[in-house]
DNA sequence: ATGTTATATGTACGATGTACGTACGTCAAG
DNA sequence: CTTGACGTACGTACATCGTACATATAACAT
């Protein structure tokens, strides 16, 4: 009957914040009950996380290392398409991490991503001018638009009903193309937007390459 | 010596919840301390708003009000390209609402935002598939931009001294392009960055379109 | 005058982040 | 073997938060 359990360490926290967040919502995450699903009390988590700010930091940042590395042997186009593709897709799965991804600063996961992404566009032939318009500009899609989405979703969470139930508040006078634009999400969208957006990008970054 | 004092609303709450947030920062509004700067206890303002996440999107919506709406009169991307700058500018200006913009529902103005954006689009001669592109396309650019920008420069706040000792704790070895990308901020960064991408974006929308 | 409704206040509850003091384990030096 | 330092865990405590609920007050319609 001796109560042997396991000590705490920063990777078990922030794995088990991560599996918390995934389950209960981010919300969910705060010190007692993230303590209590680890069988510890709240403060306990303090010699390995220096605050709160510290955790959401470091669960980014732990779900940053799930993202794929550059291929140095692929071109750079394909090179940024499938870091993009992977680092949405992990995005996707961790519903709760885009919104903390602008507000935390990265940390050693993250850095090691943003300088992939920029080694392929420099050893790709831009120059540091370019390479830095490209960085922001597809940094900028792979989390603004998985922010939208994820929006989006939850907005109209369920199913369609409720964008169609959306739709009947509008004033087709006044919101016509909305009502489009809700239509399209509804009936149309394939889940195709991510890449083609990124393509579209990309594709205007080779050109301005020359 | 009679107390006299002008009664609530919902108005008055949000322009007070706007302007605190921008002195003291979106977490120093509190119901009780918004409340307090207008002279009222904190549960007076349940009776004009319906709890706090209306309160954020209210706060949202108000400061959209500011931005520029489109101009019917011009050609779709000059339109749209003064929407967009306007709602950057006016995002800047308050630097707490692009994280919340993602996180809230659009309220009226920002209804009559997306409305008139998408109008851009169709009215340009966009057909409905690729006006939902070009709308997200430029919305992400807005807001993914902003929250980018202002991140960094919390970031790295006060002047380019943090951002130099930031690159002092990166391995050159390790890190050489992501320190190139930070000396590009400190030294050739002139500003130009958001309406270098939006041309981007709305340069390849318009090969798009044919 | 009477009732109705909208607005403001006061109190109170549960939850949060975390400062602080203390207890307990392990391990090195004496 | 003893001692003491150090890292980790626990327990208590406090300030602050959002807001439910009951009550008070003021404005207005009947």
């Amino acid at each position: 009957m001796t109560d042997i359990r396991i000590p705490l360490s920063r990777d078990r926290i922030l794995a088990a914040a991560v599996e918390l967040a995934d389950t209960d919502g981010v919300d969910a995450v705060s010190m007692r009950k993230l303590a209590a699903s680890l069988g510890f009390e709240a403060m306990s988590l303090y010699n390995h996380v220096a605050n709160k700010d510290d955790l959401m930091t470091g669960m980014v940042d732990w779900i940053a290392g799930d993202m794929a590395h550059r291929d140095a042997h692929r071109p750079w186009k394909a090179a940024v398409r499938d870091m993009s593709t992977s680092a949405h897709d992990v995005l996707v799965e961790h519903r709760w991490a885009a919104p903390l991804w602008s507000r935390t600063i990265p940390g050693p996961n993250r850095l090691q991503l943003m300088e992939d992404l920029l080694a392929a566009f420099r050893i790709g032939g831009f120059s540091p001018r370019l390479a830095h318009f490209g960085f922001h500009a597809v940094t900028m899609h792979v989390v603004g638009f998985t922010l939208q989405q994820l929006n989006y979703a939850d907005t109209n969470s369920a199913t369609d009903d409720a964008a169609t139930a959306f739709i009947a508040t509008l004033d087709p006078e006044r919101f016509p193309y909305m009502i489009e634009h809700v239509e399209y999400h509804i009936h149309d969208d394939e889940g195709g937007d991510f890449e083609f957006i990124l393509d579209l990008i990309l594709d205007g970054l080779e050109r301005a390459a020359g």
